[in-house]
DNA sequence: GGACACATGTAATCGGTTACATGATTAC
DNA sequence: GTAATCATGTAACCGATTACATGTGTCC
């Protein structure tokens, strides 16, 4: 998916900054799809309103420099419709922590009980996050998403608290001197 | 992770050539990590051993061109040991599914219905693969994150299972003409 | 006094993909 | 005959990140 029509996206969902834009796909609801810098939003805003899917609109503030609040078209709109009847690439999932944990045995055991309690955090946060979104949203695809990721957080979280010892402990015995055999 | 870190990975679970490494990060085992073409594995390789972390050995081949087969260096080793002990990514999860539930009600039943059969498809598939690789192969870290990887992908496909006809019925609602409400 | 949130934008750079070039072998 | 698998490599291109440039208001 494209910085293009990550903007889109978000911008079907209603008016917003370029600012706000990038806080959305880093953090926000939209963090799924896509993440985007600034160096990648404001270029592809101007060139999605030059070719009038979108429109802007000014609002001048005391000492920052002006708001630009980007809005979708009808021609945005039904272009965004169109991408998305298009197939799909795949889902992907990527883990910098299953790799330490492949490569348990020659690490550290410290190592490992650090990037286990990152990766523990960030599956709370992230299900912190989806929890404290509106229960009841009446946006449908809004409420299924949120559950279907809480569902899947929350089956990660078990498993990481239920075997994260035995990761440890792989770290653990493979750290262990030679002499210990003797015991 | 860059695709260097990515050859020093797999060629540390044993010697391989760039067509091999290509495979293993695209569909294998190291596909959780990082995609990779030809067009950057074959450079990345190149300069690996030009700067000592790998060797190259080649293995005459009638018809085809000569497989050059890659080992790691203790240098090498070294140099992916340290990597892993630096401050990782987070784990990412990247789900064009996801934006098309989130969208349903803007979308045809069919697209939705499609979608939604191709996700599951494609969990089952690496669902099967994870089940097929070795069960007990005595590496430690190999049997950990394959277990991870079925209790998290058995989740996510029970929760398709389960509330896959609601995401449709969110679209099938939405695509209703308006004299239905009559009924 | 310093860090951070707000707010927009450009330029250099880089990492990676796609397409190209080459070619034998095997399976349908 | 034609597609897929094996097998390596280069060059053009592109999309995105990083760093830079600028400036105010607010919280600690």
């Amino acid at each position: 998916m494209s910085v293009r029509s990550l903007c889109l996206a978000i911008l079907s969902f209603g008016d917003a900054t370029g600012y706000e834009i990038r806080k959305e796909s880093t953090e926000g609801r939209f963090s799924y799809f896509e993440d985007a810098s600034f160096g990648s939003i404001y270029p592809a805003l101007a060139r999605l309103e030059s070719e009038g899917l979108v429109t802007v609109r000014e609002e001048p503030q005391a000492g920052k420099p002006a708001r630009k609040v980007y809005s979708i078209t009808e021609a945005g709109r039904s272009e965004f419709i169109n991408y998305l009847c298009e197939p799909q690439a795949r889902d992907t999932f990527k883990s910098p922590f299953l790799l330490i944990a492949l490569n348990a045995e020659q690490l550290p055991p410290d190592v490992i009980r650090r990037a286990l309690e990152r990766r523990k955090a960030q599956v709370r946060e992230e299900l912190q996050q989806l929890m404290d979104t509106d229960k009841e949203c009446s946006h449908p695809g809004s409420n299924w998403t949120r559950s279907y990721g809480i569902a899947c957080m929350n089956c990660t979280l078990d498993y990481l608290e239920e075997h994260g010892e035995a990761l440890i402990k792989i770290a653990e015995d493979a750290a262990k001197p030679v002499s210990d055999a003797a015991e």
